[in-house]
Parts: structure tokens; sequence; C-alpha cells
DNA sequence: GTTGGTGCAAAATGTTTGCACGGGG
DNA sequence: CCCCGTGCAAACATTTTGCACCAAC
């Protein structure tokens, strides 16, 4: 039986506002956004959202696990669902385009650090920086 | 026949200071250093110099491929000698602590996303985030 | 009615830039 | 002597925080 995240956000005594679900729609909806993209989206509906309040709701989404970052890049992280969240992101230095790739890619990898270091990897946040077939030279 | 890096310097315009030469002492002492740090221990020998020429210089000493740079969280960026960054750095979630492992962990990583994409990777660059041994719950 | 959430402004943090002066070549 | 590199201050970009008010429950 799973909970709708209203009824996850009650459980854990947090209250269901208007800025959080917009927050959340605009994340769904855009995907790899940063905080100022998603405050954008949600100005479309809700004029005067503040950014601290997409800060802060992003944040504990977050902590409630519907959604993670990743640094794609030099300046701010980008947001998208956990639940979309399982491939490796690729980024291309050249152009900067970004590819989602299959986490099987790095199964290999995740066993080896797990086998000999009990390092478990947190996969959705990995980034591969790097030079694309088109950029490289 | 390899060059000293004042003559690299020179060899391609730029002028050789005692800033620079600073600077990169202390990424050589340092290592996995942010900027800040850098100019903390740039400063206990000369005192005035600029945070700004800092960035200035590591931009440079990064151009010419005598450093690299790493983000290694959320704040800063940490620097070290390119000669020394044959390496992956693991991260760890909980106690924070930075692993460097060999590069040769990553190889089947590298290898696959050649073949099947024409991507290339740069290992250097490569932070890999999770729980270490004694961090994982 | 409580108390947690929000908007706003300001502070904190990290990085870049314009400009005039001084030192490297 | 030329002009690149530097220090300084200010601008910029991103994130966090303090506080009064308002709304969820």
């Amino acid at each position: 039986m799973t909970r709708t995240w209203h009824e996850e956000l009650r459980a854990r005594g947090y209250r269901v506002t208007p800025q959080r679900q917009l927050v959340l729609e605009a994340v769904t909806r855009l995907g790899h956004a940063t905080p100022e993209d998603i405050c954008a989206q949600v100005q479309e509906t809700a004029r005067g959202v503040n950014i601290s309040t997409v800060y802060r709701t992003l944040e504990l989404l977050e902590e409630l696990g519907m959604v993670t970052h990743t640094h794609l890049g030099h300046g701010a992280p980008t947001y998208h669902l956990a639940s979309e969240a399982d491939h490796v992101h690729l980024v291309c230095r050249g152009c900067g385009e970004i590819t989602e790739v299959r986490p099987e890619l790095v199964q290999g990898l995740v066993s080896r650090l797990d086998d000999e270091l009990g390092f478990t990897t947190d996969v959705q946040h990995l980034t591969v920086f790097g030079r694309c077939r088109n950029c490289r030279s």
C-alpha cells in the first residue's frame, strides 16, 4: 500500500501547502532543473513565491526521498524526481550536453567498491565528466 | 626533455611571478585544497596576496595542465597537482572522509562508455559519492 | 488558537570583473 | 619602456538566515 505524498507529508508532521505542491509539480515537469528554473516555473502559476521557499522545499523533499540533486557543472545543482533518478549522468565538457545512461554500466564499479572497500555508492548522484563523441579532439 | 614550469610559462608568453610560484607551491603542499585554503597558505609567506589573484592563477595553472580541480562536496572546489591526479575520489556522505582509489577500478566503466557511446571519460575529475564502511547504516 | 511555513530583506559564501599602479622582461 | 599581472573594491551569483505575519490543521 503506497501512500500519496500528501499522506507522506502529514504522517511526518509536515503541512501540505500550495508552494510545496507547486515545487513538486515543477520538478516533475522540468527534470534536471536548478532552483532558479524551478522558482520561475512555480511563479508562472503563483506569483510571489520566493526563491528561499523553493530552497527550503527542495531540502524538505530531498529529506523525504522524493527528489534528488546532482552537480552537472560548476554552477547551480539540478534537481529531479527520485523515482526517475535511476540513471547516471554524463556531462560533455565540450558542448555541455547531458546524457543519461542506464545504471548497469556502473554496476562493475559499484560492486568493486563494495567488495574491496565496503563503500556503498550513491549511483543516483554519480556524474561522469568527459567529452562526447562529437567533441573529442 | 622536460621543461621546468618556469620555461613552460615563459614559452607560452606568461610571466613568472612570486605569486604564481607561491600558489603552485601551496597546491603542491596542501593537495585537495580550496582556493581559500590556498590563499591562506600563500599568505603565510607573503601577506597581501589577494584571493582574486589566487583564482586567476589557478585558472592559469589549470589551463597549462599543471593542476586540476574536482568538486568534493557542495562548497568550493578543491585543487591538486595534475601529476598527482591519477586517482578517483570517493566522498563519504556520512563522515565526509575523502578516499583516493586507483584508477584501474573504473577502467571497466571507462572502456564501456567509450565503446558504447564514444564518450571519453575525464577520470581525474571523477568523484563518487556514497557511504564508507563505517558509515553505512 | 497553535505552530509551522512563507515572504522579505539582509547576511553569508564563493567567484568574477574593472581599473589604476607597479614590476617583469 | 611596454604591458602583463596584481591589489583593491565592487559587482555578481548562489544559498542561508532572522523575523514578523499568515495560513494549515
